[in-house]
DNA sequence: TCGACTCATACAATCGTTTGCAAGCCATAT
DNA sequence: ATATGGCTTGCAAACGATTGTATGAGTCGA
């Protein structure tokens, strides 16, 4: 069957007149060379005569010109491509449109095509065990990030058992395979209550699912804080990080704690954001009446009303750990997980 | 078996014991057939034996053994991935994990994810501008979403021009050549104005950076209601979509207005919030002494005191618009722009 | 029993680039 | 004049999967 083509609505304009040039074949014939040194002209080694080079160089650019990435990329088997990846395991209703995700997102990017990278951002399908093992072997990726373990801390240890350029954003605990960056969420969470506790608040509750180890870490550092002050009490409340409803569900269960809680440690910012509305709606004064912590310290932790007291994790020097030990493990070498200090911020909120 | 004996979890290294199976071809030996049979029957095509295929797919399961997506793309000439890029051309300090462009990628990354696409997020060098040329010639792309135009409307006709699966949000223009899918921007302005001047207002502010397109339709819109209601005035304040200082800057900027306006149209939520919290701390009343209305409705739109009142466009359908669009387009069959229509809503700030 | 016909599989060319090796050219040293 | 060696460049074999075509083994009817 002849190549059945498409014509595209009439074009008509100066680079399009030209024959068009579809491989480096065509452009050596025209340069009166051979495929190879077209090739090694593009890439500027030093193997071609200078001139030869700036004339391969020009032609193309002449003719708009550009490799087949495909074909390098098969030839080379390197991709320049790096996935990363956002597991939903417990929260599938959670949004790729997550603050925290963004944020960290946004940081891995620029630390990313800084060092001449693309980024593929997979698709976890919810229920799949398989999800990071179909992303690492699919071939396109020269090394994957994932941001937070979820709950699925053991699927990310298979894989990284022989799957070495990978790096994961979350805690680390003992025994574990895969290399983490992540701050001490325990110190966080032990901060947070400590504010609380420092402003004079006795009876805490806690908002947040534990099932994640980061979360449940904070919660630890939290019923740390909470031992080491008699008279003290918490409440644990699981609320999901981040979904559609989350906004009802967290004034549905401040509604139950009615007049218990004096303060709150909210898990996230995102979370803590929805708190202060519903305060706010039930008349009840931040800090005053009830104080509250975040966790995060994302950007909009300051435009909420009071502005949000929070623990801050430092999502640059995050994102550069990452990428400098992925860079690393794609080079072959294996790296330590890496923990960065939380710190305390103090704004209005507590 | 005997007693029952706590299994360690079975290494599941069965997979790792076995020698790894690199490529099609030494799955082929294997299973004692040619190349050629195992890439039909990986693919499920009707041409090989159904036993033979279920033997070789088992054999590919239990050896871990994935196709080389390179090799495949480079031979179908398909790739599976769309990019998605987010020109910064007026704003280059203008930051990816702007809500805006956040809360769409994430409707466009579910829709795409949907029909089977991968994503690619691709970087824009600020001042090049060859930056859409370099993405859509790279060879890893089936097509290009582009969200928003800045003001990179000639570089985005001149791609379009000879590359037809482009599809970008933002307004559409007479003899423009770029497919765009957008809402009606000078409608949704004159909704904003409309509603300020509803409610008494009859000074406003156009807080907006209006070089590229659509917010220049806006700011179009609100003197269309402007000049239809004898009396009211317009001052326009040139404000950037987000960046790291913009917070400041709409301080300084309303601090400059002074007692002279009554109501503000923000070119965005994200300009709006700003606003928001400034005129809290300046002890304004919102919409007592000046009201605002936003642009957009984001979800952040809900969750400031007091809520937003904007002009909602409706960002899932716009993602499907797109999406759809880009298919076609992907197929060989040119498309017309998508407009959909703005809607305001009320909530307290307006 | 033989040709026609199916069905399943093997063969081999192809996608476009990269790269080790060989070959050619030219200048310099012997 | 010949050998030596440095630069350039050409040649051809990969990379791993896909797919049109050819081949071989059965099956069936006459």
């Amino acid at each position: 069957m002849p190549h059945s083509k498409v014509m595209a609505p009439a074009p008509a304009d100066s680079v399009a007149e030209r024959p068009r040039i579809r491989n480096i074949t065509e452009l050596a014939r025209l340069a009166g060379v051979s495929a190879g040194t077209v090739s090694r002209a593009l890439a500027d080694k030093s193997l071609v005569n200078p001139q030869t080079r700036e004339r391969i160089q020009t032609l193309a650019r002449e003719h708009g010109f550009r490799l087949n990435q495909m074909a390098s990329r098969l030839r080379t088997k390197r991709t320049g491509v790096i996935g990363i990846v956002f597991p939903l395991g417990h929260e599938s209703r959670q949004h790729i449109s997550d603050p925290f995700f963004m944020s960290l997102f946004g940081y891995l990017a620029d630390a990313l095509t800084e060092s001449g990278h693309d980024i593929m951002l997979s698709r976890v399908i919810p229920g799949d065990t398989e999800w990071l093992d179909r992303i690492v072997s699919s071939g396109m990726l020269d090394g994957a990030l994932v941001i937070g373990q979820s709950d699925q801390s053991a699927v990310i240890d298979r894989v990284a058992r022989d799957y070495l350029p990978l790096v994961v954003w979350g805690s680390h605990r003992p025994g574990q395979i895969h290399c983490t960056v992540g701050c001490d969420n325990r110190a966080g969470g032990r901060l947070a209550a400590e504010r609380l506790l420092a402003v004079g608040k006795r009876h805490l509750a806690f908002l947040g699912e534990t099932r994640g180890p980061e979360i449940a870490d904070r919660l630890a550092g939290v019923e740390e804080a909470i031992a080491g002050c008699p008279g003290a009490t918490l409440r644990v409340v699981p609320t999901p990080l981040s979904s559609d409803a989350v906004g009802e569900q967290v004034a549905a269960q401040l509604a139950e704690l009615g007049d218990a809680i004096d303060g709150i440690v909210a898990a996230s910012d995102v979370i803590a954001m929805m708190v202060l509305r519903v305060l706010h709606e039930r008349g009840l004064g931040v800090p005053g009446t009830i104080a509250v912590v975040g966790f995060d310290d994302l950007p909009i932790a300051t435009q909420t009303v009071p502005q949000l007291t929070t623990i801050r994790q430092d999502l640059a020097a995050g994102a550069r750990a990452m990428v400098g030990a992925l860079m690393q493990r794609i080079a072959g070498t294996a790296t330590p997980a890496t923990v960065l200090q939380p710190e305390l911020v103090i704004r209005e909120s507590a």
